[in-house]
DNA sequence: CTTGAAAGAAAGGGCCG
DNA sequence: CGGCCCTTTCTTTCAAG
């Protein structure tokens, strides 16, 4: 089982959540590290699945989808859209939660214009009720993940609620 | 100016963010085009800022942090947390959206444990009225950018909203 | 945009502090 | 575990068709 990250991981991980692209020369630099020792530090958290990968960040924006809205919905029972193939029929959505209270999920959509997000909100609406909210501009989007203050890490929930999911992309928990 | 993106822009966006190291001529091999091909189009992606970088893809669980959370934030006036340097006092803020509505923002937060949850949510708390649901699980997230179908993108809803992808119906993909 | 060649850099292995 | 060396491999980049 992996150990805790300590404080040279966390600012491996920092660097490459700013650029992926690092090589392991300039990487060693900044964490004052040869090259072959945080190759074999990035290896090993890729092997745990805390890099679930890498990828080109986006602007959707400039990219012809300008707008993004949040979807609550909450499902018609057996059309939950958890179960169906997202993937393909739904190219619009980007972010698919889970929620505790009323509501059954989450969605995050990217829409190229506004009669392209009604008609992403009607088809939507089909499995379920929902409430949607428009994103008017957004700050801050895939900030890297930084390590926690020490005291917090104590009291874990409990193992298993990770649903030991494949590091896959499109999916870090 | 930009043009618009054509579909072999698109299918290298898309192969990108599922794997943002891809050399040249990986990619090249993909999208059936040569290396420097590829690599004359992604220095252009770069520089229309359509790529706006590479990051690891990072799997908060593993990485100590597995819990989720969204805050509904309706801020005083003149405490909202936008004008504020979220960055240093909020690591675990990890998204902030200005929306629609009566809330003024949408953040999301990443947490270590339950108590840390709490105290993030004590802690934004002071900033105004806050509403916070926690993720129970995420199917999708950093789900990749994709095309939008041809149709969507005609009617534009007012010149100005986006300066980029003109949009004219029948427009070629 | 393609092919081809050259220069440069990076990754992996082995050994030692 | 980390640092240093080497060798091999690949990528990038330039040139020309």
């Amino acid at each position: 089982m992996s150990r805790a990250l300590d404080g040279t991981d966390w600012r491996i991980l920092s660097e490459l959540q700013e650029d992926g692209r690092l090589s392991f020369n300039q990487l060693g630099r900044k964490v004052n590290l040869s090259a072959p020792a945080v190759a074999d530090r990035v290896r090993r958290l890729e092997e745990a699945g805390v890099i679930a990968g890498y990828q080109a960040r986006i602007d959707a924006t400039r990219a012809g989808l300008p707008l993004t809205a949040f979807i609550k919905l909450r499902c018609s029972p057996g059309r939950c859209l958890l179960t169906t193939t997202a993937s393909d029929e739904y190219p619009e959505v980007v972010e698919i939660h889970k929620l505790s209270g009323s509501s059954c999920t989450l969605l995050r959509v990217r829409a190229a214009s506004m009669p392209h997000l009604e008609e992403i909100f009607e088809r939507i609406g089909r499995h379920g009720e929902i409430d949607t909210q428009i994103v008017l501009s957004t700050q801050y989007e895939g900030r890297p993940v930084a390590e926690p203050p020490a005291h917090t890490r104590s009291a874990q929930p409990s193992p298993g609620w990770s649903r030991a999911a494949p590091a896959r992309p499109g999916e870090p928990s």
